[in-house]
DNA sequence: CATCAGATCCGAAACGTTTTGGAGGAATGA
DNA sequence: TCATTCCTCCAAAACGTTTCGGATCTGATG
């Protein structure tokens, strides 16, 4: 390997005119820093992060903790359009990303905040973390920035982005509403995640404004998985018969809804309307076309890389960053005549 | 921060004895073992892993190269399928993974190799690479271990994992035989895929040895793209409107070729029988649902991982791997009847 | 007693950078 | 002439580890 040395050896120069050469310094004469150019080239130089980041205590790479990185995961393109939105912004950058391994089957016990220090990045980008883990609070009250995926909570450095579930479910609810409806079921994710809980709030209180009873004994948790949605729309249906709407907080747990049902002989729409969020790839592919809220998955990606990366290089304060959602109306959900 | 110097200050012994401790050396003794882990359990210590891959040259990283990252990428579940077989190996092991920004935008104009080398990553899995990549020879001739998705090149350093296209499309090249296909047009990639100059060879070698004309005119570009397999689809129809059959070089073309022809009153498998490849999440789903060959993707990420890592942590050789794949007939796809 | 072996520890160098605090010389101004 | 300024360069320290080559001590062996 060719270091720093070699070029100044190769040029006559000390090692430190040459750091000062290759950084665009000025105090350094155009010819030799024509010269030691030269020899860079010439002997194919790059210089080694590892040691620059270790005497900077600055890496210039971000961390990526997903927990959820399974195989299973892939069919929600939800996590994977978040990285690449993540990843397309740092393209811009000069920032790397790495992917942290905290999958649990793991030997080496580590917490989040062990990993980002051992591996130094100067940030980190958290996404699909349960509200309950124990180490959710020790990095967000640690003193690594981070910003978070659908999880606001705001720390002295730490920020995050999501849309606003509440606005949504609301969009919903008053949708649902619109279309006649007035017996109405939930399918949520599990309690500890922040859209669940956002989710069920928007559209709880929106379905009680416009006078229809509705309240969490009409809800069933399906576990954001296809087979936890399907489960979750027998139960409901078995303890009230005479619902005409299912609102699921998650498109894969819609679909599962909806191959449950249908495979029991009930007909989507004309049945029952089923409403998912998301909008992931599946949701427009299925048949009948999921009606639902989308997110702009890739740009919570992005703007979580920009907000990181502001607070690093422009010591930015963490924010909270807000990015659109849009309802969606397809064939799942049409207007209830009774 | 603390360093290994405040654990050896602390436990009043040197800094020798603190790293030989924590490192399960076996010439230190007992008592001051277990001191020194307790002082480093106190101070909550964790090792800085730049300054310890700096001393070791090893970084217990490995890199992955993927150009095309991108926001369209996401449809196409190949890659991230990919990426998620390798990160689920690493995560039993202790290398991490970090994503490089190969992306062209980027004002840096840096090399595969160049970036490696400054990341100082162990070695290297790289996909979706064009095989006229003018940096592909450089890091596959370079002394950098990487295993190639899908590219079958052998190098001192360089192996490669991939599925069996010739196979594969010969047994699609049978099977739309069988059907009683004689009209066959294909719509491929584009020259620069190795997975495209296999899928051609095997789909028309099968089809000469039974007697079925076929070579390159029958077959149109797609460049692996919805829209692109769209216009193949009609370019092939109208060169020769006799067609009953299409195989296409991947399921995303597939699909476009599906919705082109639908959509100018050609009826799918009545009229022309398609046929994909890749097996993505989207075929199963889309109507008809697509025949295709299916690839072991997440194998095939998980193959390239644990190959690298065997390279790097017992030297093995650089090899070929080679995952299953599997034809499997849907409903885009039926028996010729004329 | 001298020698040896084993157990336990440590100083210092090394890894490849950046940065601090100057040094030496030439040009400029008084 | 001397002092000042600018330009160009450099030696050495620092970053946090690992590791090489001993050093010191205790007991045991002959």
């Amino acid at each position: 390997m060719v270091t720093i040395k070699d070029l100044a050896k190769h040029t006559g120069v000390s090692v430190t005119t040459v750091s000062r050469a290759l950084n665009g310094y000025s105090d350094v004469n155009e010819n030799t820093r024509k010269k030691i150019m030269e020899a860079a080239r010439l002997l194919n130089y790059s210089p080694n992060t590892l040691a620059r980041s270790l005497v900077m205590k600055k890496s210039k790479t971000i961390g990526m903790l997903i927990s959820g990185f399974l195989r299973e995961s892939v069919k929600d393109n939800f996590l994977m359009d978040v990285m690449a939105g993540v990843h397309d912004f740092a393209a811009q950058t000069d920032y790397d990303i790495v992917i942290f391994n905290t999958n649990s089957s793991k030997q080496r016990e580590k917490t989040y905040a062990q990993l980002c220090k051992e591996r130094q990045v100067d940030g980190v980008i958290i996404q699909g973390i349960r509200t309950d883990d124990p180490y959710l609070l020790e990095i967000v009250e640690g003193d690594i920035p981070c910003v978070l995926v659908d999880i606001p909570l705001i720390g002295k450095w730490a920020g995050y982005v999501s849309t606003d579930n509440i606005a949504g479910a609301s969009q919903v609810a008053n949708y649902l509403a619109d279309q006649g409806h007035r017996s109405i079921g939930m399918i949520n994710g599990h309690d500890f995640a922040f859209v669940s809980q956002e989710r069920f709030t928007g559209f709880q209180k929106t379905l009680n404004k416009r006078g229809i009873t509705f309240d969490s004994s009409r809800v069933e948790n399906g576990n954001f998985s296809e087979q936890g949605g399907a489960e979750a729309a027998l139960r409901l249906l078995e303890k009230d018969p005479t619902i005409t709407a299912v609102f699921c907080a998650s498109d894969l747990m819609a679909i599962g809804a909806m191959n449950a049902l249908t495979s029991k002989g009930i007909r989507i729409p004309e049945d029952i309307s089923i409403v998912g969020y998301d909008d992931i790839l599946l949701s427009r592919y299925v048949r009948p076309a999921l009606t639902t809220v989308s997110q702009d998955t890739h740009g919570l990606g992005s703007a979580a890389a920009k907000m990181l990366i502001n607070m690093l290089d422009h010591e930015g304060q963490p924010q909270q960053a807000t990015v659109p959602h849009e309802f969606i109306e397809r064939s799942s959900s049409k207007r209830l005549n009774r």
